[in-house]
DNA sequence: GCACTCTAAGCAAACGTTTACAATAGCTTT
DNA sequence: AAAGCTATTGTAAACGTTTGCTTAGAGTGC
């Protein structure tokens, strides 16, 4: 179909070597002079390489797969992004795939479309993978990474927050605006990553580092969902058990949001409310999110940088803490009840 | 490297050729036993098919890759469930990618990654390519289709809501609801596409119809985003020349909303709004946004059958007004002024 | 003038599949 | 019993690159 480098070779007079070397920029390999008629044949017929062909016979690419799940996960853009800028510093591609919404088929899918081909490696955004799945990859002898979660087995390498950090600042940071029943919600402790049950040992920790007894029904555990905002809200219910929550993500503080004004609680005023993520939702809405920001772009970056130059040590991002609208300062007048 | 046909064809005994015949199912080239014993090697030796060598000697693939601009368009998630959903149904396999912010080195890139491969089609999804890259993308043979914008070029099939309606029907349901000064806010009449066009041709035309002259400062153009929302807010300033304003996005709409907060603008009742788009931002704002709602997921879906089947025409995709609670209908009493 | 090095280029094998064509055996048809 | 068909399998070419090895010629040092 297309034009291949025989055309040009036989365009030109050289050899399908020559033209190879020239192409591929072997430097050392061809003269000046050679280098300009093929590049100049090249451009007049319109040479496309094919790739396949590369791959099959070098038996690697510069292909980066990145997989991620389906569900609304709207911190993947600046993750993405810092992937796509390291990729190209070190010229590499980059490939996304879908690997549905905790669908089994559909991440078996996508695992195995990236597979079937010669790749650099495969970077996993925030996906919970199957067992199965999981054995898969492993088996698969391609270097993978994961991206904002992280994991106990040592087998697993990622580039995530420090989850503990995140639940002990967001706590500590309660705290010293003058709050002491704190609630967390949204958090899921329940997968087989273990992001949410290291926030709420951070948490825990920092709340028993000041003498306060952490209560049960401060915590609405959920999977990181607007509804798991909406939900929570709704357990905390009216009497307010709490003065101040910490939601799993910016959809959580949303939802929390949402649902509080809908029981005609008013935040920060009735409610505090920090969130975790720090995405440009926190921006969006009224009052805007105080939240504990995660820094995603690094997080890409990062994360294709130790793929790339096949690092195995796990690494973390910096968060900060992004005030915004919605934490209130409790003072002595607040303590009465 | 890996397991190849070469070895299950020595560890079986049979030909590469009967191992290649059951293992891409060629049924009536092979009997039930001898796929029974192949398939079993197979597994057992974690054989995985060399994509590159097929898609070298077959000079085709399943793939279809989807090409996407990197700012936030907050629909592209139901587009590409859309087209998820269609190519599983079709057997083929959906590769993503990202073609920056409107940057021709991105776009480029992404466009030779992706036509350096064999391809089943390219979907572009509301990228406004820059003149070289689709010239680019018309001389490599390969089908392409664009989604969610149109163009006048008939060389260029999409598929995309019918943009005039969309101006259309937004004007004619405010001014049902008594509106008479009704804004524009937030497209792009200059791109391209000429999707910002058309809502501007349909938004007068309805205007006109009900004798009403647009006037000029009732329409502030802008590129869709959220600051552009806020932007036409301050240019329609404080004294309020329209009673309701059409935003060309979701976020523009949201930009809007805030932006009249701040500015004391109480919206359903000093300001009526309703956006374009209706994805989940619109529920996740107070007040909820009424909206023209795009069917996107269908979009996604019908572009790829579209693709696969190799069909030319263009398509559109429904449209309806989701009521929220952006939008006050205007009484005698309002009139007045 | 000889041995050596260097530069530029060609030859041919290799990568892992698919598939047209050929071959075999067993069966049916006439 | 010859011919033809069917089901199953094998042989080998082909896809478009890359690259180790080889070659040719020119330059260099003694």
């Amino acid at each position: 179909m297309g034009v291949t480098i025989k055309d040009i070779a036989k365009e030109t007079g050289f050899s399908v070597a020559t033209v190879s070397r020239v192409l591929s920029n072997k430097v050392g390999f061809f003269s000046q002079e050679t280098a300009a008629i093929v590049n100049a044949a090249a451009l007049k017929l319109g040479y496309k390489k094919n790739m396949a062909a590369t791959e099959l016979v070098t038996q690697k690419s510069s292909i980066i797969a990145v997989i991620i799940n389906s569900t609304k996960t709207n911190f993947s853009d600046p993750i993405i992004e810092g992937i796509q800028q390291k990729a190209n510093e070190a010229d590499k591609r980059v490939i996304i795939l879908y690997a549905g919404d905790h669908d089994f088929r559909s991440q078996q899918r996508a695992l195995t479309t990236a597979l079937e081909r010669p790749l650099m490696g495969i970077l996993l955004l925030s996906v919970d993978l199957f067992a199965d799945n999981l054995q898969l990859l492993k088996t698969a002898n391609v270097p993978f990474r994961f991206i904002s979660i992280s994991f106990q087995d040592p087998d697993l390498k990622y580039v995530a927050s420090d989850d503990w950090q995140i639940g002990y600042l967001a706590t500590k940071y309660l705290l010293k605006k003058g709050h002491r029943k704190i609630g967390l919600a949204g958090v899921d402790i329940e997968s087989s990553a273990h992001t949410g049950k290291l926030r709420l040992a951070g948490y825990q920790r920092a709340l028993i580092e000041n003498n306060i007894t952490p209560q049960k029904d401060w915590i609405q555990t959920g999977n990181y969902s607007y509804k798991a905002g909406l939900n929570a809200m709704k357990n905390y219910g009216q009497q307010k058990n709490v003065s101040a929550i910490i939601t799993g993500s910016d959809l959580v503080g949303i939802g929390l949001l949402n649902q509080a004004a809908k029981m005609n609680i008013s935040i920060p005023n009735d409610l505090s409310l920090i969130t975790i993520d720090g995405t440009y939702l926190c921006r969006i809405v009224q009052p805007q999110l105080t939240s504990i920001t995660q820094n995603f772009y690094s997080m890409g970056y990062l994360g294709a940088e130790y793929l790339i130059s096949n690092q195995r040590q796990n690494a973390f991002t910096d968060i900060q803490i992004s005030e915004r609208g919605s934490v209130r300062k409790l003072t002595a007048a607040d303590s009465e009840n």
